[in-house]
Parts: C-alpha cells; sequence; structure tokens
DNA sequence: TATGAATGAGCGTTCATTCAT
DNA sequence: CATGAATGAACGCTCATTCAT
C-alpha cells in the first residue's frame, strides 16, 4: 500500500548518497560474476545491433535471459551498463599499452609504435560499433573515478613514452596518434574490413608520417622537422 | 489506422515500411525556406549544446519559436531533422571538394591533398559536437538516396583525385584520410583547440606520411613503398 | 531512435531548472482551467477513497478521463498534483479566518474565536480523509513559497488576533487551538458525523477551556490564570 | 505440481485464501521473540526517521541486521509490521489508562483526566512521527481483531469512567479528548517541542474546559451546561 | 496554414514477495 | 530455520506524433 508514496520520497525528501555508477553488488561468488558476465554481453550485443537508442535497460534484461529486477541487483542503472562496458575495454586497452611501454624492445620508437598500434587496433576493431557507442555516451556519461583515472594512465602512457623518445609536444601528438587510429579503425570496421593486416600498415603509414619517421621505420631529422613548425 | 501504422514505424525492431525522410515540403515559397532554415539552425543548435539526448521535436519547434505542428508540416519526423542537416553538411563538403579538385593547381598532389585537407576541417572542425552528432545518428539513420548520392560523390572525388595522382587502391586510400581527419579533427574539437593551423599541420603530416610523400612535399618512391605491401 | 538517449540526458546530464512543483501550464483557456479543475478533483477522490498509497499518476489521469500525457501537461509531476489541493485548501481557509479577523464584531474575543472554529471546521470537516492525507503528505512535501506564505498568514492571522485579547503566548495558542480542533474534526468525521453544530459547540468547549474564558464567552481572570503557569 | 499450485495461488487475480495479517508464528523460543523485538524496533526507526515512504521491508530487513526471508518467517508481509507496532502502542496505552481508572484517587475527576492526559501524552509524544505514520496508515490498514479490540478498549475504559463521573455522553467526549490531545501532542512534536510539562498544562486547560470544570479542578455546573445544548 | 492540447506506447526503476539452496 | 538472488507487476514520467480548431 505504501508503494506510491515509496516514489515520492525516492525523488525528493531522501538524502540521495551519491549515485554510485558502478556495479552494485560485487560479484562474491561464481554465479554472480557469470550472471554479470551475462548482462555485460547482452548489453554489448544491443548497442553493437542498434546502438543507443535499441539499448533498454528491458531489452538487456531479455536478451540476458534475466529479470529487470535482477539487472538491477547487479547494476545502479542503465549507464552503469556502459560504464563498466567503458571500463573493461580501457583496462584491456591499458594493460597491453603499458606492456608495449615496457617492452625489451621498445628502445626502438619504429617497434613501439608498432606495439602501440596494434593494442589500439585490438581495441577498436573488434566491435567497432560498441566502441562508437560507447565512445558517443562517454561524452555525456559521468564516469567514476576508476574509469577515468583508467582513460588518464592510457595517454600518459603513450606520452610518456614518446616524450622519451623526443617527440615534442607529447601529449598532443599521443591524443592526435590515438585519434587517427580510432577514426580508421572505426570507418574500417564499419565498411566490414576483415584484413587487419593491411589496416594496420596504412595506420603505420600516417602514424610515421606524423612522427616525421621515414617509412622503413627510422627516426629522420626528427628535431629539425619539428623545429619548422 | 494511420496512427496505429505511424506508431509502429516508431518502434525501433520492427521493419521501417517506407517512410519517407526527406522534407516533406518543398520550400518554393520565400516563408518556407526561411522557417526550414529556422528549424534547422535550431536542431543543430540543440545537438551542439546536447547532444542527440537532447534532441527532441518539442524542444526543437521552441527554440524554433514555432508550434511543434508546424514543424512537422516541414519536417515528416524527428529523424527528418538529422538527415536534413546531414545532407546539407554534405553539400557544402562536397562543393569544396570538387573545387579542389578542380582548381588549376591541383595537378600538384601536395597542394590537392592541402586543399582537401582544409575543406575537410571546415566541415568537422566547425561545431564539431554537432559533426559527432549527425556521424554517430548516421550509422542508425535510414538515409535518402540523394544524401547517399552526396556520400558516394564526396568519396568519389577525392579517390578519382588521388589516382589521378598514381595513388593505389585509391578508395580505400580516400576512406583512409578522410578517417584519419575526421578522427584527429573530431578530438580537437572535443578538447577544446581552436588553433587551426597547427591542427591543419599536424594532419598534413599524417596525410602526407600515409600517402608516402615526403614531408616537404614531394612523392617519393610512392610505388616501391606501395609495392612492399 | 534517441528515446534511450533523451532518458540519459534526464537523469544526469542536463541541467535541471529548479523543477517547479506548481502548475506548469497556466490555465489561459477556458478548456486548460476546466481540465486542471478536473485533474484536480480526480486526486482529491482519489486520495479521499485510497489515501496516498492509491494515489498515482495514472489512475488520476483515468479517473480525470483524460491521458496520462496530459496530465503531465497542467502538472509537472505528483507532487504537485497534491501542493495544488493544499494551496486551494489554504487559500480558502486563509480567506476566511482574515475576513473573521476583520469583522466589526471581531473586537469580542468569544465571538472572533466562534468565527475561526467555524472556518476550521469548514476547512477541516469537509472531506476529512483528504484533508488527513494532505496533511500527512506536507510533512514530506517540498512545498512551493506561495503555499508556505499561506501557512504563515493563517498563523499569524490567528496568533495576532489572539495577542490583541491579551492572550499570552499567542503563536502557541494559535498552533494548539488549530491542531485541537484539526484533531476533533478529523476524528469526528472519520466516525461520520454529520452534526456540524454539536460537533462546532464541542470544539469551543475546549477552546474556552483553553482560553481561560468561562463558557459563556466572558473572558475570566485570563491574565492571573496564565501567570500561574 | 505441488509448485504450480503454489505459483497459482500467488496469482492477484484469484481468491486470496484468508491471508493472515497477524505475526505469522509465535515466538515461543526465546530466539524468535528476540528477532521480533529487533525487526520491530527496525521498522519504528524507519518509519520515524523516514516516515511510510521510506519503510520498505527490505530496509527493514536489513536495518535489523536479518534477510529478507526472515523477516517473512516472522511477518507475513509489511502491513503486519505497522499491524504489530499499532498493538503494541495500543497495549501500552490501554494498561496505561486502565491503571489510572482503577487508581484509588481516580473518584476525582480532575485527577483521572490529568491521569489520562499522562497516559495519552506517553503513548503520543513519545516518537511523534512513529505514531503519526502509524495513525495514517491504520486507516488504510486491515487491522487484526486483537488490534480492534484495543482499541475498543481504549475508549470504552475512557467512556465508562467519564460516565462514572456524570459526564453526558461519554462515548463522544472519550473520543474527542483522545481527538484533542492526540492533535496536539502531535503538532507540539512536530514542532519539536520538548517541554511536556508545558503542553501537558496546555492540554489540561483544554481538556478541562470541555468538560466544563473549572481550571482549578472542581466540576463547575457540568449539568447545567450540558442541558444547554 | 499555423497552432498546441492531447495521446499513449514505452522507458527507467522500485520493491513486496518467493523459494532453491 | 536462514539466506539472498530472483521475480515482475506497477509506478512516475517523456516525447514523437496527430488532429480539431
Amino acid at each position: 500500500m505504501v508503494r506510491a508514496i515509496a516514489h515520492i520520497s525516492n525523488s525528493h525528501f531522501m538524502v540521495r548518497l551519491q549515485k554510485p555508477i558502478e556495479a552494485r553488488k560485487a560479484p562474491r561468488q561464481a554465479r554472480s560474476a557469470a550472471t554479470v558476465e551475462i548482462i555485460l554481453e547482452a548489453s554489448a550485443r544491443i548497442l553493437e545491433a542498434g546502438g543507443l537508442a535499441a539499448f533498454t535497460t528491458n531489452l538487456v534484461a531479455e536478451k540476458a535471459g534475466i529479470s529487470i529486477g535482477s539487472l538491477y541487483q547487479y547494476f545502479p542503472g542503465k549507464e552503469a551498463l556502459m560504464v563498466a562496458l567503458l571500463r573493461r575495454k580501457r583496462q584491456e586497452l591499458v594493460t597491453m599499452l603499458e606492456e608495449a611501454a615496457e617492452a625489451p624492445r621498445a628502445g626502438d620508437l619504429g617497434t613501439l609504435i608498432d606495439a602501440f598500434i596494434r593494442a589500439a587496433l585490438h581495441h577498436q576493431f573488434q566491435r567497432p560499433r560498441l566502441a562508437a557507442s560507447l565512445e558517443y555516451a562517454e561524452r555525456h556519461l559521468p564516469l567514476d573515478e576508476e574509469t577515468e583515472a583508467l582513460k588518464a594512465r592510457i595517454a600518459s602512457t603513450v606520452a610518456r613514452a614518446l616524450a622519451a623518445h623526443g617527440i615534442p609536444d607529447a601529449a598532443t601528438a599521443a591524443r592526435d596518434l590515438a585519434a587517427l587510429t580510432r577514426g580508421m579503425a572505426d570507418t574500417a570496421g564499419l565498411f566490414g574490413e576483415t584484413d587487419m593486416a593491411s589496416l594496420e600498415a596504412r595506420i603505420r603509414r600516417a602514424v610515421r608520417g606524423y612522427l616525421g619517421l621515414n617509412p622503413s621505420g627510422a627516426a629522420d631529422d626528427q628535431r629539425s622537422e619539428k623545429s619548422k613548425r
């Protein structure tokens, strides 16, 4: 009998304790972890197939084969699903990038950026439509600290590595290269390309050009070129 | 009955029964043309400021200073507004690109791509948030034939120009360069960059690298580089 | 196609411009005014019959014979319905009380409080279940300024009148008398009493006792009695 | 098969076979009694702090430190919690009132009503918000027989005592005095008053006035006053 | 033509209640 | 007995679209 009243209080009277965007329930049990997985996979598939417009909590629950109530036991809201998806993607990427930056042969700029490109492609070229939806949504999403931190780590990992090789304005360069790679990978995915090696080679040409490396890989007159800008 | 069908067509999962997306009324009268203009400008402003989430037909009508009923006299639905915006953007771009391709000095590849980049930047860097929303929406929008045709014309204009300068796989290259430019411009806009000259220079480096031109502008061993792939 | 996104923005991204609790649309047209009336009457009836638990916006719309969407064109939310009902009640009461306070014969304390009691009874004894629901809800309702102001005016009208007759601690007395009257009227209504004259007489006895008046109406040793407290 | 039947019986459209509102399990064991206590105290605290709107079974279980499943082992539903709280309150009150009525000095009407007022205040002024929620809820709650009986006993205890002192229409008087006291105490609580002695004195004035007693306590011309009605 | 009140499907979300473990 | 994951009806509310004026 108190249903209606409850709604009143939720909208206005009670202190809203900073609605958390992250997962609501720590998946301590194997069962729970599996459910979280199923929910996120359903979310990903819907975003891939129909974009943000088709992404409704009810549909997610349906495709995940659970009730809408269960979905809300694991995630506090619709946004949390996207944030979780985003965080996962970022975690993967940060791991790959940091590994690339710390690899023994990372001393060679050419080798380093090849590794970076490969990492970015792995991140972006799989499920490009999903990536595009998450990217668009991100603009309007209040991210939790952890996810923000991952973003910063991604940027700084690349920037630091570039700076270590004498690239000027490394932060901007990192941003540009990420944007360039993302743009090309996204479009390639959209056009149904599957030959990742070809795409990688094309991106490499652009990246090397941007950095002033000659195509074969040796840094060529980097400093003087830059000074002309 | 008509009403029921209309509602069905709104559904995201059902086949859309041939709903026309183009403007409902050819703006033959000056008054009409002006109204269309006002509506589209209001649409653009809303998309820029609030993204797809804020883009509602009622708000468009309000900001345009007309009634919602009038809006529906000029456009058959919400999507038509975005399609119209998209078509305009494309018309602008196609004009600039074709002018660039036909310019007297277009014989020089370096000059040509500089012109292309400038055109693309003009297209993308103005109102980057609007561009991003339209691009995202486009993926899920059923475009009318004319808008599709413009897209094809943009691609082929660039591709033909590149092919004329001996660039292999010109269609793919055109796509790549557009994607690369779009990605970088979009990100730069997002980060609030305003120095278009700097951005243009950075894009040029990437583009020239992609095409195998040396930074100063001369095509350098393009063919042999390509043959190594 | 943007439905889902719209919801995102509404919950978090956009600036919430101080959601107004008052009526959304000024009922300028007779039609609109009539609709507002119908909605409020439906609201009142539901609160009377089923209390806060039964008071749902969908039911209000149904009983009012309008669509749920129309309801939200006139009121920005569920709470606004209750606030509007409350404000009306208060407006009635404040009018009656101020008339009583300014009446020619208000110089006589006995006459004055009789008028106050009659006003309060008129306010409370009609639809006691509605009054009870509104009173309970009020505890948790964010009132608009106007409604708050009415409340203050009610209290101060009575307090000032009592003070003018030498009643000490007039603010507390006003509160007590209002509470006493409300309590008795509410209970009488709940028990289905219909003889308002009898109820009025009983309340008068309590009120006069509280104020130290003898039953016939003359203030009897008011000051000395008070000084003993 | 058994399962199927269970599900059918859960349906809201079928006749509900005698759903009991009282506690499901007689707390014969100390452990059970303690759990019931904890649950009710948690319920009371929630009603006090957040009113009916915040009163959810899940929250009660959480605050009580038990599982929601356990709660349903002790109480058949949400309403049962409120009914139990109400019954307790009433049991306390009935005890105090009956003691007052049977006290040696109860022969004096003034002394008697002073005791009644004190009992009522104890009942109402402690946790006034809890009392208000229970009173509001009671209107729409299907009470069990025992709780109804307590209500009747409260009314008749007071009514009989008043009748014994020659008060006419004692049942109505009992109701009125209870309502008057409740109203004043509730409002005082709402306004944060803490001086119970002052409140008691004010209520006494009203009650004595109602009963036609002079302020000092002696019944004054009660019968003649009444006969004038 | 222009208006804007009206519509209602459908969204995000809650919470009383059940039942397998 | 206790647990708590799961359920899903029902709620408050939005917004694309229609149509009487």
